[in-house]
DNA sequence: CTTGACACCTAGCAATACTAGGTATAAACT
DNA sequence: AGTTTATACCTAGTATTGCTAGGTGTCAAG
């Protein structure tokens, strides 16, 4: 809710919600609350940065849909990205399993 | 490992460890790194911080020991450390099956 | 014609894990 | 005897990051 919880781990989900296909930032917001069942109901001020960060990163790409009626820009994963969110997947697999063997989950 | 995906769940882990008993700094380290099969190996910079925070939230309390060889700084839980633990454990198990949502898993 | 949803942006804040240094004792090694 | 290693504590400063709080503008609905 209000901790420190998702640090480090937005970047993950944002490069998972993008592997199902390309999004704008307000769109990615809606699916991050509704794939999350409504627990990850994040403000734009956190998603816009980190899809610029990604975007710089070089994990993500940008189009501006200039046929939408408003203007969206669109971002869609990179070779980099793919390979980064299998990374970063294993990588959550093994966080989570040591979270619950410490805590005796 | 070298990024930020343990911000917002050390506390927890170190609530956890001390729930099985009372412990000094330097062991509660140890046990972070057996009980996680090794995956959390942190350095004194940044457990001994977090001892005193949760101490000074009055999660912890603590005495020092003079009767082992080397001087030790032992906590253990109090009650409000307790309770704290249990919402924590709570957050933590929505916190991840939320994740796991997101991301497909 | 004003409210609200859509859609983008950024400067600064707050929290926190970590780095890099320090002190001191006891055991083990050379 | 002297040096290293493990034990055991500490803190000032750094870097990252999610978020707050503001801003701009379009379009549909009341």
């Amino acid at each position: 809710m209000n901790n420190e919880t998702l640090k480090g781990h937005l970047d993950f989900l944002l490069l998972s919600i993008l592997a199902n296909g390309a999004a704008h930032g307000y769109a990615v917001i809606e699916s991050l609350r509704q794939r999350s069942g409504g627990h990850f109901d994040l403000p734009e001020g956190t998603i816009y940065p980190a899809l610029h960060r990604l975007e710089e990163q070089g994990l993500l790409k940008s189009r501006w849909d200039e046929t939408a009626p408003r203007r969206r820009k669109v971002y869609s994963l990179t070779a980099k990205g793919q390979q980064s969110l299998s990374k970063r997947q294993a990588e959550w697999l093994a966080f989570s399993k040591a979270i619950n063997a410490t805590a005796g989950i």
